[in-house]
DNA sequence: AATGAATGAGGCTTCATTCAT
DNA sequence: GATGAATGAAGCCTCATTCAT
């Protein structure tokens, strides 16, 4: 009965991860294009080319889809970074460049994204985004030891937030991206008192 | 009864200004408490004491509503910024310094809102954000060109960016007030390459 | 204290069949143009340029101020034709002439008026219709007995009625209206046999 | 318990046919018991036996409902005619007959419908009344070219118009159907010259 | 008498969620 | 498991009417 056209169509029956994720890019997709707030059940449905109904066998609400979108995120941005801060052939200053480097060019290509998904949300608490912190704590204290970076008198919490909301804002403004990764890199340096 | 100070009891009729007013201030604490995407009409009109329909005498749809919530803080923000930029009494550094100062007070006091209120919406165009921006802009230029700053090889647009979102990272958690000011003025100072 | 160029403006006080007339004068415009069920009681309020609350002063309800533009039409609709009916130097086809003429003339002018305001509205009963009826059924009824017109075997109620309907029809549509209402009145005499 | 008759339960699922009807007779319904102006969604769902937001899985809003209740008004009023006129088995005054006979009887079937949508809307453009009046012009021009109507002198859209509107009149009081219905035939006869 | 700010019922519409198929 | 018609709470907004001034 099945004639050879109708497998071009996505098949009825696909295993639940991919579900999952079809319906997490849609939702993706969406957020970006038409705002998180606008992006209602019955579009991500449309566009994951699923059932509305279907939605719920894989997320228990909209909520918990929303939160799905947001975990996401976090997974891909702490992925390089984890590998960066181990990686003895480097020196703490080009470290520190590596992540500058990971988080702007990620913040770039995804800030639409990020920035529909981080807000309007009760966002269930930061877990993840603590964890980019712990790595960056890490690298600071690390660096400060090992005498490359200069944090005399200054409280490393302080500093930590500083350079997490700073090196997002050069992210908006279409400058030439080249030039503002390494911008950012140079004012990195000379917050962690790097700099020559 | 009648007393010269009065006017504890809600009287029906209320100076323009002074129903804008209240029903802004109840739209704030809405949105600070409960999102400002729960935040509905009703639930505002209920809090500030009047009915629903009056809103619409004082703001033409919800949008209107919100906006006049960015305009507000917007204003407020302006205030203390631009005549410090003026005061011919302080060194480029200190003016740096004192603009850290107001801002950073002022997010600690109002982050709650602010965080509530720029995002979700589509913001009518970031005009005072501008305002913001070419302030510091001429902060850092005339600081430069006094040789107070060092930005060689920077790109001012970044650097303004990088500032603009970097104070806001220390204002969340609540290490000591005093203490984070100190710091953010220093690094401040760090990033335009004013520290001896 | 007053001036010489305050009296250019509406005096605030007006008698009460001058401020009625103003308010139905506005209704009627404002139905006319936007549609009845799209004039609001401001609107008028705002067109006639007296407070929305001032209208409750000569109407008692939105209700009765539709009320109010159905009778003013009605009688403006019924003076011409009761003189023609007792003018004795016309012939009942003259008379019959004349009452189209009028009509129609009358429909011309005002059909905007008419149409938006006989629908909509709970009418509060044709009373005013059947005086137009009684006043066409003395001409169908005297002219008939004069032998002008000839009725037999038709039930005069039903001419009436088809007569009161038929004229209608030819007001709406731009063809000269010279035209039109000669061909009225050709067809009014046909209807009641009065063709030569 | 199911019979093969079944179904006097309604059943959640209705096919859409079904279900758009329902809501057309609700709608319908309240039009001639309540006024277009004053029937409500909410009531037309309740009268349907729907929710309310079910009505817009088949109406898009509620000027496409009324839209609805029109098209469907003249679906059914133009059914007849087209057939009468290409009837060669009658004369062309007994195709007018036929006409009028057809029109009559569902005005008096449908008349509260008729005169409650009609009106108050923006009504769709009147494509449908173009229609009906193609149709009787062609009955118009061919009977009298055939010689069986005389309309010497006059303007056959000026005839059209007033034989479109006359009809509706006599539906209107409560006279015997049957008479009415007799004495328009032999009016719209006097009207197009041919009568005896 | 005149005003217009204030009211609040009620209208239209959207959309997350359910559930019979 | 998948579907999508059906639901109904809830949102935004309008507007006839009232009433303190």
């Amino acid at each position: 009965m099945a004639s050879d056209t109708e497998k071009l169509t996505e098949s009825r029956y696909q295993p639940p991860e991919v579900r999952r994720r079809q319906i997490l890019d849609a939702a993706a997709r969406l957020a970006v294009d038409e705002g998180l707030a606008n992006t209602s059940m019955a579009r991500v449905a449309e566009v994951a080319g699923v059932a509305k109904g279907s939605i719920y066998l894989h997320f228990e609400s909209r909520q918990q889809l929303i939160a799905g979108l947001q975990s996401d995120l976090w997974e891909r941005m702490l992925e390089g970074p984890a590998e960066i801060l181990v990686d003895e052939s480097l020196s703490w200053s080009e470290k520190l460049d590596s992540v500058v480097e990971h988080w702007m060019r990620f913040e770039l290509e995804h800030h639409g994204l990020y920035h529909a998904v981080f807000h309007t949300v009760p966002s269930s608490g930061d877990e993840p985004l603590a964890e980019a912190r712990s790595l960056m704590e890490r690298l600071l204290e690390q660096g400060a030891a090992a005498g490359e970076f200069n944090l005399d008198g200054l409280d490393i919490e302080v500093v930590l937030d500083f350079l997490l909301h700073a090196y997002i804002g050069p992210c908006f403004h279409q400058t030439d991206q080249a030039v503002a990764i390494d911008n950012v890199k140079r004012l990195f340096r000379r917050t962690v008192g790097a700099e020559s």
